[in-house]
DNA sequence: GAGGTGACTGCGA
DNA sequence: CTCGCAGCCACCT
């Protein structure tokens, strides 16, 4: 077991810095609200580092609570992860459901429903 | 141990 | 205007 559970229990203290403060800040996104990867990437320290929120959100399904995924958009507004909803609807529904119009695939006026963690997190 | 992939983004040709 | 490439970090094969 040494030398297995060593590799998880020696890296788990430093895995937090970013994984986790991406699922925080996500839960952090206020009711009718969206944002982006990148902005949350930057949020983190690493501006270019937008694949890996993507990639955070794809674990994000097994999370508790669960995380609003379907509020994190591509830096266009564009619903990119849809396809990661089960449905392709799905995301577009739980984002109108919320007040977010949606039009071909994308919203509406996405500045002005976008949330900015660095900004309402005011660091 | 090494290489490839990915729900992104910005810049260059 | 469109197309292509490099950077970022963790997970999977």
């Amino acid at each position: 077991m040494s030398h297995s559970a060593e590799k998880s229990t020696g890296k788990s203290a430093e895995s937090f810095t970013f994984f986790e403060n991406v699922y925080d800040i996500v839960r952090l996104i206020p009711h009718g609200k969206v944002t982006s990867y990148g902005a949350i990437a930057k949020y983190l320290g690493s501006p270019s580092a937008a694949r890996m929120v993507g990639w955070a959100m794809n674990s994000s399904h097994a999370l508790v609570p669960p995380i609003p995924a379907h509020r994190v958009l591509n830096r266009l507004g564009l619903l990119t992860g849809k396809y990661h909803f089960g449905s392709e609807e799905r995301m577009k529904e739980l984002l109108q459901a919320e007040g977010i119009p949606i039009e071909n695939n994308q919203v509406v006026d996405f500045q002005r429903y976008f949330w900015d963690p660095s900004l309402e997190l005011n660091l």
